[in-house]
Parts: C-alpha cells; structure tokens; sequence
RNA sequence: CGGGGCGUAGCGCAGUUGGUAGCGCACGUGGUUUGGGACCACGGGGUCGCUGGUUCGAGUCCAGUCGCCCCGACCA
C-alpha cells in the first residue's frame, strides 16, 4: 500500500492546477521572484508547440531572427503609449562592468523597439518590404501577481514582427497570423477558441487594433490564448522608419507584431487535465504510448523484455511518427508505473506480461478514458493499425469533450443582474449587448470583476441595448472574469 | 500594494506549560516481491529562514528582518 499518493486535488481549482504542474514535473518554482524552471517533461511539450507553430509561419513566408535582450531605456519612450503600458512591469539593469550606466538597459519585456531601431536601417525602399520576421525569445515583465506559466516574471514565447508598405497588407497579415493561431489552439492543442477583436481598454500598448483568440477553461474562466496586433504606423513614426513607393513618394511604413507564450501550456493543462494529472492531445504529447512491461520471475522478466523490445520495434516502424517508450525500471511495480505515466500524460499504456505474450496480445488504455475498466485487448497483429488509430480518435475527442464544455458554458444574457449571478453561479462565456463605451466596460469590470474578452469576428449583427447602460448596440461580446 | 498563510532532513509535516529534534515519503544496503501506487531489516542525512533580546537553558517567548505561497487590483 502506498502512504502517500501523488493525485492532483479536486477541491480547488487554482490548487488543482498546480499540483498537476508540479507533480506532472512540467516545472518548479525557482528561487527567482515570480520565475520558474521548466522542467524536460514541459520543455518537451514546448519544443512541440514550437516545431509545430514553426512550420506554420514558415508556410506563410516569415524568417526567424534573434533581437538582444537589452533595450535603452529611451527606446521605449519613443512611442508614447507603449512607454505607458509596459514602464510599470519592466525590469531595468543600471550597472555593468562594475559602473553605473550612463543610459539604463531595459530587459525587454516585448521588442517592438529594438527591432524597428533597426527596420529603419533596413528599409528604404518599397522593394525592402514587407519584412516578415519571427523570433524566438525570452522576455521579462514584472508583474504583480505571478502564476506557473500563465503569468511568470520571464516567460518564453514566440513574437513576429511585420513591416509593410500599405495597411491593407498590414491588415491583412494581423489577419492571417490570428488564424494561424485560432489552427494551432484548435487543431494542435485541441482547445476551442474564439477569434476576436479586443477593446480599446485591452488593447496592446501602441497598437491601432489588437485581436486575440480566447480560450475558456475548465473552471469557466477564460484564458486570452495569443494576440495579433495591427500596429498601424505608430512605431514606424516613433522610429521614423519611411520608404519610397514605385512613384517616389516616402510615407510611413505599417506594422504588425504578434506573439504566443508558454502561457499555452498552461491553457493545455487547464482545459485537458483532469484528477489523476496530465492529459496532452496526441499531436503534442512527448510521449504516445508507454509500454509497461510485467514479470514475476527472473526468468519472465528476460522473456518479457526482449518481447517487449521486439514488439516496439515493429509498432515503431510501422508508425514512425510516433513516440514511445519503454519503462523497464526494475525497481517500480507496474501499478506505480500506471499511476505515474497517468500523472505525467502519456497518451496510451501498453501493458505486456507472460499471459499477454502466450496470448500474442497486449492491453491498451487510453490516458483520456476516466473509466479505469477502460482496457483494450488487442491482438499484437492489430496493435499498430489500433494505435494509430486510438491517438486519432483522442485528438477529436479531447476538442470535442472541450468544445462540448464551452459551449455548455457560454450563455446569452440581456439582463444586467442575472448576468452578475450567472457570472457567480455558472462562470464560462456571455454573450451581452454592450454599449462600446470604454467607460461602461469599466463599470462592469469593478462592479463584477469580468472583462470583455473580445468583440467576436464574424460576430452577426444584431441590434439590441446594452445590458448595462441600455444604450444602442449593434451586436454582443464576450464578457467573462478571465486568467 | 492590500488580505490570509507558511518558513524545522531532498519533499510533506509534527514538536505539549521553554530542558538540547522527531514522523511519513524519498534516499543507501541486503532480502522477499512485481497484472492498479509492495514489504521487512538495518542505515545515512538538521547551523530549526536570518538578526538581536529575555533566560541557567529558546525550534518553542519577545522585537525586528528576509523569503515564499494563496486570494484581490495589473497583464501574454
């Protein structure tokens, strides 16, 4: 009998999800304000993410680059609004080489301004453009209030930095990135999101436009999952960042910037992951299936074992794309290793003993199966067809079971009271009617403590009046207390 | 920055009216085990967050200080 089982919490949520991160051993905190490690298992799960949104943005024509970590301190005063926002959150080194500087250097909390200080040497001419740059980077914000991956004080993302020579492509590529995302949450993280354009109160310091996907997790309250910003000429002004057009004439250029973060991780685990741990959709997942071999004897454990290779050997060739593993640690019973591959997300168990050889068979579970009777016996022949097959059919599941979820929580509401208490009582998405004042929102917002997430793309127009004010509105937004 | 909580072995914790530190897990060795978190025996491991004070004597009482976690206001 085990003393002490290592079994996330389901009694609190915020609880819950750390427990999951920690005991998952995705990370840990570091004895760094606000900051944590990344272990291998959640690094693994990153680097996937990364390969995959890699890819994306190569198909739509954009390069990586690397921009320094250190920014003058009077870079971001060049543009007024985006000074504003980010000067409370940045991190600033005063001294180096045993000195005080002369300028402070500021660890970048977004790198908008490095990157245009040098766009305005690389850009002369309409032929220079566009510039699609991505780059893969650290950042630091000091934030007030830290939480494992949704909001540390340095945290990995990804952000691209577009230049253009007319805001219809500018727009255009705000657009096109968003969809990119609004894929990968779906397709990749199997996590249903929704497209939209953000306020003017949410909006990306020194953007014109800021669009988001946002996700809903599974204590209903939703996660702003990735941005995509339409920056206007606002930074090629600050920079002073011009080219000539085919007729000769100099303007502006236009920008976009947009960015994901390991905040994904831990959207992934909060709309996937259930009591007994992790759960990662098979496209992410760094391992598929485990093989956890069973032996009584000496004798049974070199049988089994050398079956066992054999037989991951085959399934290996015969799905090359897939990741397994075999734990054939000595010193763990096969319960405990259930458990824990359980806690860690592997998508599938393999389990083999001496029976299952006689029977030229092996028991498959899946890890998204609560029901523990969830056991499949399939013939050793039919095993690699199956697998494929089961992390398939566990890719659609886990959206659909997290589709299902949202939508069972997004509720459409007219009245402001019931809103408030719908809001307490069931959480989730609500779509209300709202007057598009920037103050109305702010009401709510301390009245209630929910945001607007977005106005939603494609929303479709409806006219009605607005729960708050009872001023005309054109259409509903999403409403929700978020992450 | 407000509210709450916690600092004692790698981790999780106990420690009574002050008397010189303990439990579980983990770890090491040996053995028996292995189809849902194994068991037995022996063993190693501590400047009790830090500083000062009270006292014959402080993990325990007092003052200060540092750090961390959770809940809010800000944010990807």
């Amino acid at each position: 009998m085990a003393k002490e089982k290592i079994t996330p919490r389901s009694d609190d949520f915020s609880q819950w999800y750390i427990d999951v991160v920690l005991q998952s051993q995705l990370a840990d905190y570091a004895p760094v304000r606000g900051c944590m490690v990344i272990r291998p298992l959640g690094y693994a799960l990153w680097e996937n993410m990364q390969r995959a949104l890699d890819s994306m943005f190569k198909e739509t024509g954009h390069q990586n680059a690397y921009f320094p970590l250190m920014i003058p301190e009077s870079f971001l005063k060049k543009e007024a609004e985006h000074v504003e926002g980010f000067a409370p959150e940045c991190a600033v080194v005063t001294h180096g080489g045993g000195k005080e500087l002369d300028e402070p250097l500021v660890l970048r909390p977004t790198s908008e301004t490095v990157i245009w200080d040098m766009y305005r040497r690389w850009i002369e001419s309409h032929r220079d453009l566009p510039i699609l740059i991505n780059q893969w980077a650290n950042v630091v914000r000091w934030e007030m209030r830290t939480r494992l991956f949704l909001r540390t004080t340095e945290f990995l993302w990804q952000e691209g930095h577009t230049a253009h020579a007319t805001e219809p492509e500018a727009r255009e590529e705000t657009m096109r990135m968003l969809e990119v995302y609004r894929t990968f949450a779906e397709e990749w993280m199997a996590m249903p999101v929704t497209p939209g354009r953000k306020t003017e109160n949410e909006k990306f310091a020194g953007a014109l436009e800021t669009y988001s996907i946002e996700a809903m997790m599974q204590d209903g309250r939703a996660l702003q999952a990735g941005t995509s910003h339409h920056l206007g000429q606002n930074f090629a002004k600050a920079f002073d960042v011009t080219f000539q057009d085919d007729s000769g004439k100099r303007d502006y250029v236009w920008a976009t910037s947009w960015g994901v973060s390991t905040r994904l991780i831990g959207g992934l685990i909060m709309t996937h992951s259930d009591d007994d741990g992790l759960i990662v959709p098979p496209k992410l997942a760094p391992t598929h299936l485990v093989m956890v071999p069973i032996w009584r004897s000496d004798e049974q454990k070199s049988t089994v074992l050398e079956a066992a290779n054999r037989i991951l050997d085959d399934w290996k060739l015969k799905n090359p794309t897939c990741r397994f593993h075999l734990d054939d640690r000595d010193q763990f019973k096969p319960g405990f290793k259930y458990n824990e591959w359980e806690v860690k997300g592997a998508c599938m168990r393999a389990e083999l003993g001496p029976k299952d050889i006689e029977n030229q068979q092996t028991v498959l579970v899946r890890r998204d199966k609560r029901e523990k009777s969830d056991k499949m016996f399939v013939p050793l022949s039919e095993a690699p067809t199956r697998i494929g097959a089961e992390l398939d059919a566990m890719q659609h599941d886990l959206f659909a079971a997290a589709k299902a979820r949202q939508e069972e929580r997004t509720t459409v509401v007219d009245d402001y009271e019931e809103f408030k208490t719908l809001l307490e009582e069931k959480g989730g998405f609500f779509m209300v009617h709202w007057d598009g004042d920037g103050e109305t929102e702010k009401r709510m917002q301390e009245e209630t403590k929910a945001t607007i997430r977005c106005i939603p793309l494609g929303r479709t127009p409806e006219k009605g009046k607005c729960m708050i004010t009872g001023k005309e509105s054109k259409g509903r937004v999403i409403a929700a207390k978020a992450y």
